[in-house]
DNA sequence: TCCTGTCAAGAGCGGTGCTCTCATTCATGG
DNA sequence: CCATGAATGAGAGCACCGCTCTTGACAGGA
């Protein structure tokens, strides 16, 4: 048998669906309603809206508590209710599943660091990256698998779709915003960037504004690296035995980041 | 014959060992001798040092490409000639045999970054950090899953035991002796410290020079960051359509944190 | 020569992703 | 209103995985 965990009793395949199907009505009703465009008219396309997201849910569940390496089909099957082979009805393999939390990760930490970026006066450059840095790390320690699914090592034999570069971006857009305001302030002091590094900054000059200077987009980026790294090595547990203090350490280094930034 | 292998099994079985025992010996000539403190007196002995060896040899090999989720002792074992059960006689589990990959790798940057910073003029501050850059950035390249391994997200359910604490810090000592020389120079200019940041050093504090400031100690920290968050980013592929020309561009960050660090 | 400890092999357990078949359920077009 | 065809879940099965336990062959020392 290759469901050894389901329903010892005989022929109740129906009365296993029927609790599942009962589980899946409740949750219906204190689930939020899909923003989708075009809403689901038929029962089964509600059904299957929500059970996917269902799906969704308890994956994100296992992932927080096993990480991508443990995020197994058939445990989440398990606690649906159904067998293994039945997700594939909805995702059509396990790397798809895992695509679908890499965007909602994205879109969370984008999320969380949009809302604290708009709590600040738009003059305040300064206070806009100290937000950013302070929802980001928060959100990662708070979701340190999704951050490392994101930001960590990738998956092996994984392979990002395109459908991710979209939410990818989000945050870091927030971070040329604030170049952009920065830039037009006008008192920044700029120094020179060699043409070979110009041209290697081709790709992202593509994405940004273009009055933005090479050296103000340079330190941007080493600005978002050195936040990126901060957070990864603490989730990795590389500052133990180096530093006590995480939250007062990241402060001053994101503080000394916005000094280098100039942002006042 | 000092091989065990005469074993009266069919044909296949057989021919499989009596390859793996023949390329085991001829590893054995080629093999380094190994610096134990006791050499192996017996046959078995050395029979039993030599297997080991090559069992952590495939197993790097498997890493290389898999990664350390796709790390499969059978796999192994086949690669061998032998059966999966067997390599437990070596290892005790499989994340024994990645605790002496860990400590392999943390071992090989560590002498990577050693050997390119000792051919700089020990005055030339600048030249050794750039020289530590250049070394860790070419061996991570080299080496992109053992980088992962020791810097990337943990392996789930894997904790990593005191042994690899040592020849982790082999790396960063050398940055370490820089700031030392740097402070003992006498011309960096210095910043103050809020005590609070100053309380959460006290776990590095203890483990450098006790005359190396703050302020340095974080930059240096900051630098570290920097550096590996960089190397990472770029490996994990972050930097896809974002630098064209990753070689320059991190020439270009790396010489911009020597001049933060006022290496000169 | 016998004894003892080491060794590889093999079977087996519980787990994985994934595929295929089959019966049922359901929306819909005639 | 009912037949048809698509959607769906269950179940069996394949080839893997890490790991455990037992068994028989072997080497080295007494």
């Amino acid at each position: 048998m290759s469901e050894p965990h389901t329903h010892p009793a005989p022929a109740h395949g129906s009365a296993a669906q029927g609790s599942a199907a009962a589980h899946r009505g409740a949750a219906a009703t204190t689930g939020a309603p899909t923003e989708r465009p075009s809403a689901p008219r038929t029962a089964r396309e509600r059904a299957r809206a929500e059970l996917t997201e269902e799906i969704v849910g308890t994956a994100r569940r296992h992932l927080d508590v096993d990480g991508a390496a443990g995020l197994s089909l058939r445990a989440v099957a398990r606690d649906l209710g159904m067998v293994s082979s039945a997700i594939y009805r909805y995702f059509p393999s396990r790397d798809d599943l895992l695509t679908r939390l890499i965007i909602d990760a994205y879109n969370a930490l984008g999320e969380a660091a949009e809302e604290a970026e708009a709590e600040q006066r738009r003059t305040d450059l300064r206070g806009r990256w100290l937000a950013i840095a302070h929802a980001a790390r928060e959100w990662a320690l708070a979701n340190p698998q999704q951050w490392s699914l994101i930001y960590g090592s990738p998956v092996p034999g994984y392979v990002a779709p395109q459908d991710t570069i979209g939410p990818a971006s989000r945050t870091t857009a927030l971070l040329v915003g604030i170049l952009a305001d920065l830039h037009a302030r006008g008192d920044v002091e700029q120094r020179s960037v060699p043409r070979s590094v110009r041209a290697a900054l081709a790709p992202v000059r593509s994405a940004i504004p273009p009055d933005v200077p090479d050296d103000l987009l340079v330190r941007g980026l080493m600005a978002w690296t050195e936040l990126i790294g901060t957070i990864s090595l603490e989730i990795n547990g590389q500052f133990h035995n180096v530093i006590a203090d995480m939250p007062e350490y990241y402060d001053h280094v994101m503080d000394r980041t916005a000094h280098v930034l100039e942002l006042g």
